[in-house]
DNA sequence: ATGAAAGCGCTAACAC
DNA sequence: GTGTTAGCGCTTTCAT
């Protein structure tokens, strides 16, 4: 491997000129700067950023920890993360929990292990103990997707989602609802949905009770499809179902058609997070949409924020930034 | 911060002890190391990864170059790589080059700069100077979903692939055929798929001409729509389209439908990765499945062959791993 | 079973 | 403009 030692010793100059001249320093000059780059080139030397960090006490990487890599839902916000930190020469390591908490503990201790400078993170779980602890040790934490009381987050206003959701639904004369639901006390957002739901609902006069609530253990796509089976035991059945994610809602769908149910006439469905494929299903869904990349872009915003303020002044306890965006009902023919 | 100093003066014994007592080394008493886990968690000390990979001289972090994350062919090859390096305590930073070249090398240029230990990467051209030149400097190199002369790589055999779908028209009866293709010279394993295509077309006595081939620039969904416009410009007609990928194909139906054209009965279309979405579509995808966990996996296991090994001799430069996985056709509404 | 010294590749702080 | 010294947090080597 070739240090900068080498570098210099071929140039005939001192390391520190080397490192100076890397850095695009003033203070070297122009010729000797030249004659440094070339030997850097001769050499195909690359600088050791994690030597770099050592001693600088700060590092160029970023964690990010979200709660399913496969979901669609997140690679809106971590294409538009990934872009945020490289154009602040940032990197950006991603980790994904599974929803598994172990997982999500796992990951936050490694990364803190190497250093990591800041921490994007979806919680699985509202219990965020140790979020504040990273924060507390000195590493700015911005939780994305969910609410956090006790620190900066950027999410969708998902109790307005779910009123949307009702809304429409109540203006289409449906009178039985249903709604699909992951079995999962952890999950705010979703629990969110389903409050701007019932609420709305009730405020109309329609008491929604715990029981209209289908549970599901995961989200994926093949689940929907057993969650349309148990939907067809209800009786009486419900003119209307809610279902709170997208991709579950795909296979839901699916199932309902392959037993013979006609959606929207039999039941109406509405789903949410408007993944890409909503659009070009048998039935193409009708869902709400949230400004995924802004919720991304907005994130590392107020990270990077963080991270340069940190470097100034010791971590002032300002006040949270905590940004709520505003979900989008989008009308397809599921309804 | 806290480090390892720290937890030696106030264990009362030296950081080597300390050092040696964090990595459970069998030379230090059980009543030191207890003693000292017990600091540990007083003082809440995490050890500094990068600190010790400097003196090490070998990093705990993989590099993971591809295409296009927002493609859902590659979250299974991902998620299967994410996990093999957790299990050998490893970590992937994940850098999509946007199917840009410059991208590309920036990315590997910064993973250089943090010492990965190994790269892993979809390359967005084949030609792969910078890949031998990472190689010969140290780091193992396993190309993905592509096929590299001088190197390992796992990809599946996309000629075969090819094949599979000319053969499936066929035996449909088709006689007019046409294809959906990135305009793009560096992607050989579209390139590869076309090949199988329009080799059994001619064995078979249907000769396949550049102009039956109509080109598009990006692969997303709405680019299919647009390559469907310019699809049914062509006369005569052709009665079926090898649309070489999913997304692609997903949009192409769409429109096609939305402008009163039946699919199978007046068109019939092929698709190729079988995203998980293929099958919920309107018409449900015709396509190629690849198996993309494994394709992650058998990379993952050969980039740690190559680590291992570079561990104990310097770089044997032994035969390349070069391997090509089977697809599968899947059957669907399409065709 | 424990410790002291040296150094990984780099840069901050201070000379000259 | 350039060089010297010291040290980031850790482990290797060698001593005890």
């Amino acid at each position: 491997m070739v240090t900068i030692n080498d570098v210099a010793r071929r140039a005939g100059v001192s390391t520190m000129t080397v490192s100076r001249a890397l850095r695009d320093s003033p203070l070297v000059a122009t010729c000797t700067k030249s004659r440094i780059l070339q030997v850097v080139e001769e050499l195909g030397y690359v600088p050791n950023l994690l030597a770099r960090s050592l001693v600088q006490k700060r590092s160029p990487i970023l964690g990010l920890v979200i709660t399913e890599l496969a979901n669609p839902f997140f690679t809106p916000i971590i294409t538009a993360i990934q872009e945020g930190a490289r154009s602040h020469d940032y990197f950006v390591m991603i980790g994904d929990s599974e929803r598994d908490i172990s997982n999500q503990e796992r990951y936050l201790n490694q990364f803190q292990q190497i250093q990591i400078a800041g921490l994007l993170i979806t919680p699985v779980m509202p219990d965020t103990e140790m979020l504040e602890a990273i924060r507390d040790g000195g590493t700015p934490v911005v939780v994305i997707a969910r609410r956090w009381e006790k620190g900066d987050y950027v999410s969708a206003d998902n109790v307005a989602g779910g009123r949307m959701v009702a809304e429409h639904l109540l203006s289409l004369g449906h009178r039985r609802f249903s709604c699909i639901c992951l079995r999962e006390p952890g999950h705010t957002a979703l629990a969110d949905r389903i409050f701007g739901f019932r609420q709305t609902l009730q405020e109309a006069g329609f008491p929604f009770t715990e029981n209209q609530i289908l549970h599901t253990d995961s989200l994926r796509v093949e689940d929907g499809a057993k969650m349309a089976d148990a939907f067809l035991e209800l009786s009486p059945r419900p003119s209307s179902v809610f279902v709170v994610a997208d991709r579950l809602a795909v296979g839901f769908v699916d199932r309902l058609l392959e037993r013979g149910i006609k959606v929207p006439e039999d039941v109406a469905v509405v789903g949410y997070d408007d993944i890409r494929y909503s659009a070009y299903l048998k039935v193409p869904l009708t869902t709400v949409a949230l400004p995924k990349a802004e919720i991304g872009c907005y994130a590392m915003n107020i990270l990077l924020e963080r991270l340069n303020i940190s470097l100034d002044r010791p971590t002032g306890n300002r006040e949270w930034r905590q940004v709520l965006l505003q979900p989008e009902l989008i009308i397809r023919a599921s309804t």
